[in-house]
DNA sequence: CCCAGATATGCTCGATATGAGTATATTTGA
DNA sequence: TCAAATATACTCATATCGAGCATATCTGGG
């Protein structure tokens, strides 16, 4: 137990009460609205997915992710809201959710002809396995490389880095920025090489929202256009990347996508997203289909053997296209054996 | 680039747009406050501490975070809302803030004879070095231990977990839950086990939120029983443990421990802590004050020259006790050559 | 002045984890 | 019946990590 001894007392100059200023003394001008919004992921034969709804039948009604308002006299807590806006919007009980971020920059939420209230985004992510997702009622799947081509390394570097982005990003940079920005810590060119992995820098895969980040910031998201970032931005206007989303939705997803990259190597997370059984390479497809590239076959599987992750179940899953692969669980023991069990691939072996 | 087809299309029964539904729509039903609040953290003569505050200048005051309601008029972000609240409240302009989480639970944000509006708090961590807290305004200083003496390691485990918190958590496992909890997926006592390191299970000094909220579900913190869990919990009162705080605030500072504990291994963030030039025992010290335990001393020297993060200044710190040892700077160069620089100390390895 | 005590720093060594490759086992389908 | 495909087992060089020994250089006291 520590001493009091090593409190420090600091002379209060200014002594009016302001720690209990505004709040319930203010009437109205702090209050906002809160949005709680998902993304639900799962994986469709090797094909990450997110849901994604639509405002309208419209085929062309711009896409976003379920979201809805926190109602505090309704949902008990920010995720119950979450949940029940889940189970209206897409008929869809959710399984593991996890709180992701929130967001509350302004101009941020505008979309053409709105009032833009303010609004506060509370990003969450969800994984679900594949076989429970027959039951939805609303919203489409869709692969989550369609808003983030540049994060598909399944097949290798995409080509989009280096014939797309780069060339443009390496422009942007070149642009001096309008206003004097307060001694930004790390330069343009340099956030730019860290965050795509170019001349040499390790690609890092996790880094999925701060690369959407300096799209945006480069105006080379639909988004940025729309939220107004135009005028100051492009001369001749700059083709634009990926699949838009409304409101901020991307960056949420952006921010799932990374969290989940991340959270598999320390936590059992990727079993939320698999079968009861499975055979290892279909767990080493999933988590490929997540982190992006190719992980070494025999080296995977003692990675997860040994790291107690999963038990044989005794069966075998034949029609394998060779020999018969024997089927796994997941070993719900490891929890109490291990304080961060996960898929420990390295981070910055990709390449 | 993924082809649109892997995008699966579900029916659409039910055509409501409730996609909107709320936002615009709906007057003031859904409309909180937010308060945002900092942890604001330093590392004072190898203690860390927090920046508390308390609402009068009376002693006896509850003390909290300093904490400020977001203005949507006037603060263009989040984070520029806590930077505005700190500078006013605490006179310190902050340097690395990171938010952590967004707390919306009813009836955590109680103190007595509150009228208790709806309140989402959104909290943040804040890293300074100890030279610049001088300057401070009002406020104190307090070690986070403190709050959390279960947490302090530095001399070997704590006393206080076996003789105090072991015995009074497994009494409450084995008091059965009031409501039968839908599908707990780990017991009571496989938490407590995992949580605070017993039976032989390894301590890990990341779960410090986890430990935090099993101690109020358990009712052993003062704020279970400030929010009114007392009755359904305890027949004769039983002790509660470490400084109370104000709101969730405690919760909040539990977060931003865990999470500096985290990032240090990942990110170079110890060196806001730092001054310009420090020793390598120096570095050490700090990083055992923030996770507890004892390191290596060579170990840890191989371990940060090794990764590039320190390089030596040049000159020299003498009366150490003994040889002077040399000085060293933080190495910003590393933030170019490696992903996710840090002080990788092994997770684990404690105990 | 010299030595004990204290700290700083350099180096070694065994255990373990990791990356990469080779070899063997079992199936399916032509 | 064999080729092709996949599953699984094993090897080996290397990197990393935990732990300890050894040396360097200061301060303070006799």
């Amino acid at each position: 137990m520590i001493s009091d001894a090593n409190l420090r007392r600091i002379p209060r100059e200014t002594l009016e009460p302001t720690a209990r200023r505004g709040i319930a003394v203010r009437p109205d001008t702090s209050k906002v609205e809160i949005g709680l919004n998902a993304a639900i992921v799962a994986v469709l034969d090797n094909e990450p997915v997110v849901l994604a709804v639509r405002e309208s039948t419209d085929a062309s009604a711009p896409e976003g992710l379920p979201f809805g308002p926190f109602e505090p006299l309704e949902h008990r807590t920010l995720e119950g809201g979450l949940r029940a806006w889940v189970a209206e919007q897409a008929g869809l009980d959710l399984g593991y959710v996890e709180q992701l971020y929130s967001f509350g920059d302004r101009g941020r939420h505008a979309e053409p002809g709105d009032a833009a209230p303010h609004v506060v985004s509370i990003g969450y992510l969800a994984l679900t396995e594949a076989s429970h997702i027959q039951e939805l009622q609303r919203g489409l799947w869709r692969s989550w490389y369609h808003y983030f081509p540049w994060e598909d390394w399944r097949k290798g570097r995409p080509d989009i880095l280096e014939t797309e982005l780069a060339p443009r990003l390496r422009e942007w940079a070149e642009r001096p920025p309008l206003k004097a920005s307060p001694e930004r810590p790390v330069r343009r060119q340099d956030r730019i090489r860290m965050c795509f992995g170019l001349d040499g820098a390790a690609w890092d895969e996790e880094k999925v929202l701060e690369r959407y980040e300096l799209l945006y910031e480069a105006g080379l998201v639909e988004e940025a256009r729309r939220d107004g970032r135009e005028a100051s931005l492009s001369w001749s206007p700059p083709p634009r990347f990926g699949g838009m989303m409304r409101f901020d939705h991307r960056r949420i997803l952006a921010t799932a996508i990374g969290r989940t990259r991340a959270k598999i190597k320390y936590r059992p997370v990727i079993f939320e997203l698999m079968p009861g059984e499975f055979t290892l390479f279909e767990l080493q497809k999933t988590v490929e289909a997540i982190l992006g590239p190719h992980l070494h076959k025999q080296n995977f599987r003692r990675l997860v053997e040994g790291a107690g992750l999963v038990e044989p179940t005794g069966d075998v899953k034949t029609r394998t296209g060779g020999r018969p692969a024997k089927l796994y669980r997941f070993r719900k023991e490891v929890l109490l054996e291990r304080p961060a069990p996960g898929v420990r691939v390295k981070p910055g072996r990709v390449q």
